[in-house]
DNA sequence: TACAACATACCAACCGGTTGGTATTTTTTG
DNA sequence: CAAAAAATACCAACCGGTTGGTATGTTGTA
């Protein structure tokens, strides 16, 4: 029974603030205020504010991680449908502020793409970690199908990220869950078109 | 024959060092050296920061709006293709360094959705009046290919401002210009099985 | 006693914003 | 039309508060 450290409730507070204010908009006295800890904490636990970011990416990864595992959109028997079954969890788990349903990896990168390149590529292996567990589908509706697509299966599972991204953009700029469901909706629409349209060759 | 005033010297220093750093990132002082001006000068022009924000937002909407009007993707006289052609040309911008490239106002959204409102509006209007100048094509296009469609003319037109804020996202990620284009090929893709494969009613 | 896990106190640099002022241009008026 | 008045454009110096980061403790525990 391990007790809840400094360095936990630190990353938490990081996730929590950074989505709401991003990573420059939130200060180390921000953090150690909203975990309850003193800069020294802080700054025993991590060597700077840089390292923290990296450290919260790879946080978010495994937290992240843990939900779509265990999700049950892996339950379906054809791979397609284990697809479709993923879109349908990710607009299940757009509800609440935006804040709380938009992603931390997507906000920091933005950020810090041009300064803090370590950052951001740690932002990029979490987002490209994530797209991977859907090549796997992929790979196996297009087998199932019969395609044989101009598209990479990477390219495509990519893609189902930048939808995603892209519809926290818009919903950070206004227009809120809708922006995300929509998108996700013509997502779906794009990916069932794709195998159940265009079985034929190109 | 009006003189360059310090107002538009300080907004294209902000488009283009925001585009970097992000807002947050990008400090009056930064601004007003990059200018070549000072800051008395700058807050004689702008109430704050986030006035010049909103102020920044506007600048965009106005120097993207000219370069959209005036570029050659309208020529086609079937409207599918013009709006194949959007997006072929919205590759073509796709050059340079990632800053380059990248949107103004999805970059302020992302940072300013939660603590001013005011900023993040005037960039969803921006992205939201450059989506409207798709929305006349896609609809003569639904009704030459005969569609009866179940997703609006509008959401269609979000759909390809989501995909490009998306593939900008990847692309700060450490995805590069590919991340992009490769992301707008899928959106290409999508919108060929939409009109042409999916003519039927759903 | 030794070492990790924290807390306290502090710092120099930087932040957005204000001040009091001047040079220039535009508008008003006799 | 020219002088006076008023508004605009701009500047250098400065302010209080905040920033990321450090130096020096104190405490718990193996």
């Amino acid at each position: 029974m391990r007790k809840t450290t400094a360095k936990d409730k630190i990353l938490d507070a990081a996730v929590a603030l950074v989505r709401k204010n991003g990573l420059s908009g939130t200060s180390v006295d921000d953090l150690c205020r909203a975990a309850g800890v003193t800069k020294g904490a802080f700054f025993h636990h991590f060597r700077s504010k840089s390292d923290l970011a990296v450290s919260a990416a790879h946080h978010w990864s495994e937290t992240t991680g843990r939900l779509f595992e265990t999700a049950p959109y892996h339950a379906p028997a054809d791979a397609l449908d284990r697809l479709l079954a993923y879109i349908e969890f990710r607009k299940i788990l757009i509800a609440g502020e935006t804040s709380e349903y938009t992603c931390l990896v997507g906000t920091m990168a933005q950020e810090t793409h041009h300064t803090h390149c370590d950052i951001a590529k740690a932002c990029g292996d979490s987002i490209h970690g994530h797209a991977a567990t859907l090549i796997a589908d992929i790979e196996q509706a297009v087998a199932d199908y019969g395609l044989n697509p101009e598209w990479t299966t990477k390219s495509l599972a990519d893609f189902t990220q930048v939808v995603i991204q892209g519809g926290f953009i818009l919903a950070k700029a206004g227009g809120g869950q809708r922006a995300v469901t929509d998108a996700l909706d013509h997502l779906k629409n794009y990916i069932s078109l794709v195998f159940r349209e265009g079985t034929h060759e190109a």
